[in-house]
RNA sequence: GCCCGAGUGGCGGAAUGGCAGACGCGACGGACUCAAAAUCCGUUGUCCGCAAGGGCGUGUGGGUUCGACUCCCACCUCGGGCACCA
């Protein structure tokens, strides 16, 4: 019967529009329903439309949303639950160069299937809302967003961006100062690439995976081990190119404070300030030849121990501190490091290797002369891509040094514990000590003229007498590094949202004005990049948009009458349109604005005064917890500093799901394989005869092993799906997908319809004669229980519940022959926001015309929570003894002579005396022996 | 490697300092049936024991506590992320 009660209930709630959440303003305004109603904005993370549709894994969040969600319609909220689509992305784009099919043919294919998968759910969406990143009308405001980003500097005084002509009205006034050269004589360039060096958008030389023999760039996931393309294996090489990059860095510290105001899972809070990464330390000039070389330290005081320095490969002055004699030797190492993957050059336990460089540069507080090496293990994305290396304070120099015999000097004297623990005598000379000693400790060989550290002292002062010295001698500051660095933001590819930027003819980026908007994509006839040589790593690459010449070159009059310009040809990330997505479900039809602001004021906006705003429920996996929801905060910060917005996180409180597992397979190269086309031999697995290594992990398309939930629909319908989903375990664990156990669920839900229709008549029997005290008794237990753990996203133990009531009606009907009114009702409300379908179906032969979405979820009545008697387990020694059955008001006194005279208490204690009886009011006695 | 999690019966899990194994799957036994399916009733951590009863038991090793799945330390294994999958 599933199918049919299932797919008559969603047309009704389509037809009637059940789930249309109500605006204050705008088009969706319906005032009257807006009016007494508290709101609540519950999210999921949306997802890429596949070409494999859903898997089993996908609802596990969006299920969890909808049953909170129709919970909460229960409890009176006005809640909005919209769906959406992350449209963009690098497998529509793949399947348009291998077919030659549009990618939003491809796309708009995939979000169908979804749509009627997701819709077979019985989600309660307001589908009025759904938007897709693809369409014109959403990616019209992801531009203008970045136009309001491209158009803003940030202010350090005030702390928060402004736009870009308030900085340029101060440089013009002379209220702030332009530089080295005023404002009011430079040229119109030179003004413009002052102004980039402010935009929170601008464009800088980052690296790119090329790979010349497919004619296009790569992402991380497409590179195998071995350093090729994963399509064609063919050589991929680190290569830069001009690059919009995002200055996220300028939003680091209220990134990182601002975490504290939400409702986060503590350990997501965590990888997030990990990932922002704040270090104090100080900025070191060291003088070379070639100039000053500037390094990061989070160990100034160390200074004195600094014997050489590392350039990081990518370093802009290795070429110039080469001499001619290690010129080919250094080449050599730069480009054996250009193919190692940023992931493998952090990896603390592979071998150091470096080169050196055959310059010098001078210690500023001892005056030496110190070698400059290069080494890959320095990376040039951290603090300023060059350290001091001080082997006797950190491990890795320390490594570094004794592989390559390079001096070491100790400058803080180890604690006697550690030489005792590295089993070796305090006069053991450092140049042969087993490790690096990284701790406070008295400070030796730490002195000149006019910084002396020498001596007890802590490192926190030391640190500042450095800091100080360096900054009285010119040679350095203290400062603060972030890990965090700036967001890479172009990508060269087609399937993604182009930038509203066109070049002038002195190169110089101009956004476009918002009546340009949207830039559509170009058609394209042929998605096939142009291949070239596979080991011509010179020729530029040239992404997909490039070729679009009548695209690119356009002719504009932008206020100084008609002139040439030239569109740029990267795109934006998908990342983009993930960052705002959920603004745009307050108010998608909007033509004037992304969203109409009292509409995001209602949602989004603060609810209490000084309160913080924010989606109400987040709901997505863990995987997201730096990049995704970094970015969104970041761009829902610069929205917020512009006055678009009124709330400054986007998301207050986040819940993540965990993940449904399964098996995966990977080929010798490394890259996964469709798990459904791998075959087992023996012990053994293969894909088309070769031989592939099975892991278990996240089902998804990165590791090709979903399963549709579409035969779950055929087999069981959607409501048993749904509470098999809720009942595998807590919504934040991960758990297998196991076919197998879905039959209990749907076992649950017949002996329900057997409880209240009988099977041969299809009629009720349901009676209105009152519930004896013990079911009544259970049955407000349940809801007490099934409340609040429906409030807490515990719906596998509230289901857990609603089959305990089950079963103690299942005895009552079989003794009785017809199952109480007041029971029926109960269990069937508190049923509706899991197996919706099936308990509008019973609510509406229970005598109701209107749908039980909206109706109260059933109060408990305080006095059906008492119990007579009570259960009182006896321990000895902390093993459980004897039970003793005490009437539900027992005293401790009373507890405790009961205890010790239990024959079995008494018989365990062996005539030992007790020294102490532990009473739990009402709970337990421990008697210690 | 670094950052963040998780390890409990044959399986998914429950119990967040107080009776380990709720609830479900599976398995076993019984009822119904010509039979099977479905359904219903019962048993089911493990070892010793005919039983009564007892020993052991929450990844491993230590610690705190009257009492530890739960808190602390170390280790092992598995999963998520590591900036161009999203």
């Amino acid at each position: 019967m599933a199918n049919a009660i299932e797919s008559q209930w969603q047309e009704y709630w389509d037809d009637n529009g059940t789930f249309e959440a109500p605006n204050t303003a705008g088009p969706l305004a319906e005032p009257a329903k807006v009016a007494g109603r508290k709101k609540l904005f519950i999210l999921d993370m949306f997802p890429y439309p596949s070409g494999a549709g859903l898997h089993v894994g996908h609802p596990l969040g969006y299920i969890a949303t909808d049953v909170f969600a129709r919970y909460k319609r229960m409890t009176g909220f006005n809640v909005l639950h919209a769906f959406g689509y992350d449209s963009f992305g690098l497998p529509a784009e793949q399947h348009a160069i291998a077919t030659g099919v549009h990618p939003r043919v491809n796309t708009e294919t995939n979000c169908n299937i979804m749509r009627r998968q997701l819709h077979r759910l019985g989600l309660g969406h307001d589908a009025r809302r759904s938007v897709s990143t693809t369409d014109e009308s959403f990616y019209k405001w992801t531009q203008w967003i970045f136009l309001q980003i491209f158009n803003s500097w940030y202010d350090e005084i005030q702390q928060r961006a402004r736009p870009i002509n308030e900085l340029v009205a101060e440089f013009e006034s002379g209220t702030r100062n332009a530089g080295d050269t005023a404002w009011s004589s430079l040229n119109s360039v030179e003004r413009q690439e002052l102004l980039s060096t402010y935009r929170l958008a601008y464009l800088s030389e980052s690296p790119v995976n090329w790979c010349p023999g497919l004619g296009t760039t790569l992402a991380n996931e497409e590179v195998t081990n071995e350093g090729r393309s994963d399509i064609g294996n063919y050589p991929v090489f680190k290569r830069t190119m001009r690059q919009w990059t995002l200055r996220i860095t300028k939003y680091a510290d209220r990134l990182l404070h601002d975490l504290d105001t939400l409702d986060w899972p503590e350990p997501i809070k965590t990888m997030q300030r990990n990932w922002i990464g704040r270090s104090e330390g100080a900025l070191v000039r060291f003088a070379s030849e070639s100039g000053p070389i500037e390094v990061f330290t989070t160990r100034p005081d160390t200074l004195f121990g600094a014997t050489f320095m590392v350039l990081s490969p990518e370093h802009t002055l290795v070429d110039s501190l080469t001499n001619s004699e290690q010129r080919q030797a250094v080449d050599e190492y730069r480009a054996s490091a250009a193919n190692l993957k940023d992931i493998d050059r952090q990896d603390d336990s592979r071998a150091k290797t470096g080169i050196f460089s055959g310059s010098f540069a001078v210690n500023p507080v001892t005056g030496t002369k110190i070698p400059i090496w290069i080494a890959d293990y320095v990376l040039m994305g951290y603090g300023t891509g060059a350290i001091m290396a001080v082997p006797s304070g950190d491990q890795r120099d320390f490594e570094f040094a004794r592989k390559y015999d390079l001096p070491i000097v100790a400058t803080q004297m180890p604690s006697d514990e550690w030489f005792a623990e590295q089993g070796i005598s305090p006069s053991t000379n450092c140049v042969t000590w087993p490790s690096a000693y990284v701790g406070e400790g008295i400070y030796i060989n730490s002195a000149n003229e006019s910084l002396v550290l020498n001596g007890e002292r802590s490192m926190a002062q030391a640190i500042a007498l450095t800091n100080s010295w360096l900054e009285a001698h010119d040679f350095g500051q203290a400062a603060v590094t972030y890990k965090l660095r700036d967001w890479l933001f172009s990508r060269q590819r087609y399937w993604g949202e182009p930038f509203p930027i066109v070049y002038d003819e002195n190169n110089q980026p101009i956004g476009l004005p918002s009546s340009e908007l949207p830039v559509t994509l170009p058609e394209l006839d042929d998605f096939k990049p142009q291949a070239l040589d596979p080991n011509d790593n010179v020729s530029a690459p040239i992404p997909p948009l490039a070729r679009a010449k009548e695209w690119v070159e356009i002719e504009l009059d932008l206020g100084d009458g008609k002139r040439k310009y030239r569109r740029e040809v990267n795109v934006m990330p998908q990342w983009a349109g993930s960052c705002w997505y959920e603004l745009r479900y307050l108010d998608p039809t909007n033509s004037e604005r992304f969203v109409d602001p009292e509409v995001e004021k209602y949602w989004m906006g603060p609810q209490t005064p000084g309160g913080t705003g924010g989606v109400d429920l987040y709901v997505g996996g863990v995987e997201h917890a730096v990049l995704h929801l970094l970015y969104s905060r970041f761009w829902q910060k610069v929205l917020f500093d512009l006055g678009h917005v009124s709330s400054e996180e986007p998301f207050h409180r986040l819940f993540n799901q965990g993940y449904v597992m399964a098996y995966a397979f990977r080929d010798s190269r490394g890259q996964t394989v469709p798990a459904v086309d791998v075959v087992q031999v023996g012990e053994n697995f293969e894909y088309n005869g070769a031989p592939v290594t099975r892991e278990y992990g996240r089902m998804g398309k990165s590791l090709k092993n979903g399963v549709a939930p579409d035969e779950m629909y055929d087999e069981f319908g959607a409501d048993t799906f749904r509470l098999y989903e809720m009942s595998t375990g807590p919504l934040d664990a991960s758990r297998p997908w196991n076919t197998r156990d879905v039959i209990g669920m749907q076992r649950f839900l017949q002996r329900v319809w057997r409880n209240l229709v009988d099977e041969d008549s299809n009629e009720l029997h349901v009676s209105d004669s009152e519930a004896p005290l013990e079911l009544r008794r259970e049955l407000h237990r349940t809801i007490n229980g099934v409340g609040a753990d429906m409030d807490h996203l515990r719906f596998n133990t509230a289901i857990a519940k609603l089959i305990e009531l089950n079963n103690a009606l299942t005895i009552h009907v079989n003794a009785n022959g017809s199952t109480p009114s007041e029971v029926a009702l109960g269990l069937v409300q508190m049923l509706s926001p899991l197996c919706p379908h099936m308990a509008e179906e019973l609510w509406s032969r229970l005598g109701h015309s209107k749908s039980i979405t909206y109706q109260p979820f059933p109060s408990v009545d305080k006095s059906m929570l008492l119990r007579d008697t009570i259960e009182i387990p006896v321990q000895v020694n902390g093993k459980v003894r004897a039970r003793l059955n005490v009437s539900a008001d027992v005293t401790d006194d009373e507890l405790r002579s009961l205890a010790i005279a239990e024959p079995k208490v008494i018989q365990a204690m062996a005539g030992a005396v007790a020294t102490n009886i532990v009473i739990v009011p009402k709970r337990l006695v421990n008697v210690v022996l």
